[in-house]
DNA sequence: CAATGCAGTTAGAATCATTCTAATTCTAAA
DNA sequence: TTTAGAATTAGAATGATTCTAACTGCATTG
């Protein structure tokens, strides 16, 4: 049989753009696109659990299988980021600009830290030849100003 | 009543220098003691599985729940540190050195990687004002010299 | 146009990791 | 020795995620 056309979705909108650049091949389905889309406009790092709540206003019948089958896509697609703080449930983020988390250890909510200077872990930490690095997470754990501020 | 003194476990060894040396006020019961001698003679970060594997070949009654527990009395007390790279189990790690982790996504290995310079995130990163930060957790992630030279 | 096939979606079950509960055991102080 | 409190235990409960099997709908094929 031959090869057959790549299939594209039904409605093409500024998110297609970034998935072009991106060289992803995920099928941006419905479903996809508003997981992503609620991602997108979400500073918080959202569980799966907080972004079905946010779809379900908008695809009352998803569930939960779809959202975690979705962001499964998404993340293996480069166009999502799953982040891991704590022990529990794991968080997801659709900044795909370069940064760090910071996380607060009193109030639990995460920052987007951006970088100010260029950093490489090997000037830093000593690694056994032959390795590669592929990419680094850093994760800043304290206080933020709001609970600083408190205590 | 008095303030009762504090209460020693029954056989001191080298491992109550490194407690009070810490400021601990954990105590030290066999099977901590067990659990964190398992976990400081390993260096491959185990699990709660891997570590009540490894501790029943000397306590074969201990339970999961045990071992739980006392890496949780552990973790408190700062004697060894949990470490989260992944999804599902967490792992745990007794190396108290300042130091960071290499995870080798094609064998999932754990290395640590020791500190050439000193790291301040406040170089690279801008964060909030009035933030706080009390520790930094940096996970690397690529390939390991074994899985490198395979493919 | 109807048939076919496949990806997407679903509810609910299953699994896996961790925490909780309530009973029991141990240790050390009274 | 009695007692109090902490440690330990098995198993239940919980929470997060993944799996399964059925169903849906679209797109290509006949």
């Amino acid at each position: 049989m031959p090869p057959s056309p790549s299939r594209t979705p039904a409605k093409p909108s500024g998110l297609d753009c970034r998935l072009a650049v991106l060289g992803s091949d995920v099928r941006l389905t419905p479903h996809r696109r508003e997981v992503f889309e609620v991602l997108a406009s979400s500073t918080d790092h959202p569980t799966a659990y907080d972004i079905l709540d946010r779809v379900k206003s908008r695809s009352p019948g998803i569930s939960l299988a779809t959202v975690y089958n979705c962001l499964e896509h998404l993340t293996t697609a480069g166009l999502i980021k799953l982040v891991h703080l704590e022990r529990g449930q794991s968080r997801y983020c659709a900044n795909l600009h370069e940064h760090v988390h910071f996380h607060c250890e009193t109030c639990g909510k995460v920052i987007d830290a951006h970088p100010v200077a260029d950093f490489d872990p090997a000037k830093f930490w000593s690694l056994p030849p032959g390795t590669k690095v592929t990419r680094t997470d850093l994760a800043i754990h304290g206080t933020c100003s709001a609970c600083a501020a408190k205590s």
